[in-house]
DNA sequence: CAACCTTGGAGAGTAGGACTATCCAAGTGT
DNA sequence: ACACTTGGATAGTCCTACTCTCCAAGGTTG
């Protein structure tokens, strides 16, 4: 990896400064490097723009009350949408998604409503399906739902393992985002060994 | 919309021209709007870059010659990770992906392989995840997989669902890349779910 | 039928994002 | 002593997705 570069990501407050030797030198140790491997992922694997991995990051290393609470601060902090206006959402939109979320008993998901980023993300992608004339009733949902739902179990279930508060925090934020391409890459491959199955002997 | 946009993606192919009425008109119908809607949801719900839309579209125009074999195809033209050199990838990561595939029982994802794109992303996104320590053994994927396996089979049911030959190509390649982030905000509220029943009482 | 408006088409221009290259002064190593 | 490196700052590059400006040919309205 080029110089340019890291020095860029200093310049954008991805990286700490090093401890200052001298004028013309720094140090910089193992976390320095791990976080840049970490900036690296979430640039190319994740496909994040700088900005958002500043956020994340700042969010990651802010202290705050209690676990959960972090945990929901810190994935607040992922715009992936910046600029949805919930605005203009049609009404029947929110009616399915809230039907989906009380069928599931996401109590937390309701109350936290509107303001949850990801909320307004699913009624923009459920809206948008809608225009298209796909399905997206509550039925047609649910199995994609459930599907998240053993995710879930799978992330909260590495975030247990992980050893402090502090690294617990870093696993939610940053195993939530890692693994997103490994779920969406297993889903495609998934689909193609399901369509196999089914037309895989059709003209 | 702009019509300098609109103009912007004929200009590059997204959209067929209109039938000519006379040199200073061209005469657009339901279809054309449609596919304008279909455009603007790839670039903006799903965020895809201009030249991926265009090779989306055309895969999913192409003719072909059995079902099966052309949901593969358009599934393959989704480049979603150009340059992602199969190269420098762990052999250690080769072998737990291969052993993840084998215990599903998806020879059809084993034996296309290489090939593949969405088998690239997946090694690559696994290699990442080893190399910040995050655990990446077939035990820890395997949720990951079963949750794909949900997915993929409301997908193919929305598929089959669909009216003809054709409409199930374009149901295949364009649901599956606009449920995708359905899934991916169901995740993150499921995840906000779980940590809240698991840990929302904790200090 | 004349003045005005619209459209299709082509080309150049713009804004933002992620680097990348060049300089320079202040050290370092031999 | 002298080539070499580093931190820091500034400017430049490349790409992408638009957006603007023109123009000529064709409609539209009073």
């Amino acid at each position: 990896m080029p110089v340019a570069t890291v020095k860029y990501y200093l310049r954008e407050g991805l990286l700490p400064a090093g401890e200052r030797i001298s004028t013309t030198r720094s140090e910089y140790g193992e976390e320095h490097l791990r976080r840049l491997g970490l900036v690296r992922a979430l640039v190319q694997v994740a496909k994040m723009p700088i900005a958002t991995v500043r956020a994340v990051l700042a969010a990651v290393d802010a202290p705050g009350s209690t676990l959960h609470y972090r945990l929901g601060a810190a994935v607040s902090s992922l715009p992936d949408g910046v600029g949805i206006e919930a605005d203009g959402i049609d009404p029947a939109v929110e009616r399915t998604v809230t039907e989906l979320l009380s069928r599931l008993g996401w109590e937390f998901g309701l109350s936290a409503g509107e303001g949850y980023p990801p909320y307004r993300m699913l009624l923009r992608a459920v809206a948008t399906l809608r225009d298209l004339g796909y399905p997206c009733d509550t039925e047609t949902l649910l199995p994609y739902a459930r599907a998240a739902t053993t995710a879930a179990e799978a992330d909260l279930d590495l975030i247990q393992g992980a050893g402090g508060s502090e690294k617990r925090i870093e696993a939610a934020v940053l195993g939530t985002l890692l693994y997103e391409p490994v779920l969406l890459s297993l889903r495609r491959i998934a689909d193609a060994e399901e369509s196999n199955r089914r037309f895989g002997g059709e003209s």
